[in-house]
DNA sequence: TTGTATGCGTTATCAC
DNA sequence: GTGATAACGCATACAA
């Protein structure tokens, strides 16, 4: 592990034009920057990124608060975020929080010992306030919606997408619908919009049509049997695979399934031809990355595509 | 952004009595302790990672070479890499090659100039051997066999799987075998062990009963359409999407499909009704952390369950 | 139990 | 064009 002193030693010159050649500086004779490079090839000479780092006090890392990995949603988003990025020659690191607060506060100190240039926040545990320190810190980006604070964000149109799922089921006269969300103990902003949408566009909405903490495929079952029971008529799921699961179970009982909507716009949508939506979280995930680059602290509401099946 | 010089000055004691606290070393009277602490937090300080990385040399950092963040394969794996690695207090930093050559050796050397502590690699697009120079440079795991290297590894079991799953078809009478393959340019070493595979144990194969390129479950359209003209009896999918994709390509038509055998246990393959193998890919990724951990350079085959439907 | 001095490997500010 | 030298913020022998 050769270090620019060496480099300097070896060819005679100063560290100072060592680092000249390494940053492709101008003011260097091309005869000197031939003969340095030379050498550095012949000692494997690779300039330590930490040192870099804490000199220029950058990491070219952004860190990207999630769950976990294995979910459709967020896998989406992060393959926008990490092509996006990498375009740009920045890293990105995960920081799977599975939704525990006191997890993710550790990353928000990771955050504030410089770790990251910026911080992606695709999911979030805590209330919106704790993050308001770490705002000085740093650029943070959200991908939700995010009004009353100064932050760049860029979020789906679930507001709208919902709105003309239940105008559509309700012009088929399909008015009990089950719901299933997320985590209950902390709601996220997603589930508490939604909430707030069935109350004021379905006439006798009732808290027990929601299946609450539905996130992977397996919880789809015990939706199922609930909304079974419940005698629901149709469903809008948070997720194709959640709604796969049920529309599954009801077949395999011989039952005729309530009309069910997804949200991922999965193959299995496809396969199983339900209805579901594209939210295009690619572009999502690519334009935080953008928000995060330019510091822009614009609020963005990306289109979403209904496909009706 | 207080140092850990202000917290001297501020408190009155010395740089490395503050680094005690910092690093929960012993040897620092209690009540000090505490009046330090006091004031780190007043300041909100925490101490620079960069800072950190280059004054111990380690980073607690782990890369991952992976193809893309959205293929079911990858996202387990990754799903028990991050979960071993946090435990450990090591975050992890993806780097998507898109299978390019040049991008991966962008990566190798960013390795070399420690900006992780250890590389896991789930995918390669370069040939081993321009993995050996950078041996020296930290810790490297391999997420493939690695026979003749001096490296750690661990890898599913792949040969046992195929080899049963041919098995069972020819004990069912199919002989013509449909295969998708990924990437045909560099060839995975899992392709080139099931080639072999397939030339011992099939009589008649053919290359052409291969449908390469087939990653995304689109690609499974085509080849589809491929293994129809064929007329093959059977097919051993490289993942449940694109094996899913093919089933319903026949049916759609209202044709009889060939009997495909997927690869990832996914819910689709359940909800479908066709045979899988579960390979156990997240214990696949926390063996990776591990293996990094205690710099093993044991070599771990994992086994697999075969989910006959 | 505490403090001094040095090193980690760069970048950046000068002056030449 | 080029080169000393001072940061960058922390960890750690070594002393005391």
């Amino acid at each position: 592990m050769a270090t620019i002193r060496d480099i300097a030693k070896l060819t005679g010159y100063s560290i100072t034009t060592i680092s000249r050649v390494i940053n492709h500086h101008p003011y260097v004779a091309k005869e000197k920057r031939d003969e340095i490079l030379a050498v550095m090839k012949e000692l494997d000479y690779v300039p330590n990124r930490s040192a870099q780092n804490l000199s220029t006090g950058q990491t070219k890392n952004i860190g990207v608060l999630i769950p976990f990995t294995n979910h459709p949603y967020y896998d989406q988003l992060l393959l926008g975020l990490t092509k996006a990025a990498f375009e740009k020659g920045y890293r990105v690191t995960l920081l799977p929080t599975n939704y525990e607060a006191e997890l993710e506060k550790q990353y928000l100190d990771e955050f504030a010992a410089k770790t990251f240039d910026g911080l992606i926040v695709t999911t979030r545990a805590n209330t919106l306030d704790k993050f308001i320190p770490y705002l000085h810190e740093g650029r943070i980006i959200f991908c939700e919606e995010s009004p009353d604070v100064s932050v760049g964000c860029v979020y789906t149109d679930l507001e709208g997408a919902i709105r003309e799922m239940i105008a559509s089921l309700q012009a088929k006269g399909l008015n009990k619908i089950g719901l299933t969300l997320g985590r209950s103990k902390r709601l996220s902003y997603n589930s508490r919009l939604i909430l707030d949408l069935c109350e004021e566009l379905i006439p006798d909405f009732s808290k027990e049509w929601i299946k609450w903490d539905c996130i992977h495929a397996a919880e789809g079952i015990e939706a199922a049997r609930y909304f079974e029971k419940l005698g629901v008529e149709a469903v809008l799921s948070n997720g194709d695979e959640v709604g796969a699961t049920i529309l599954q179970h009801y077949k395999k009982q011989g039952k005729t399934p309530p009309l069910v909507i997804g949200r991922d716009n999965l193959l299995i949508s496809e396969v199983l031809n339900f209805s579901t939506v594209n939210h295009h979280l690619v572009e999502c995930g690519e334009t935080a990355f953008r928000l995060f680059y330019e510091d822009s602290k614009e609020k963005i509401k990306l289109p979403y595509d209904l496909i009706w099946r």
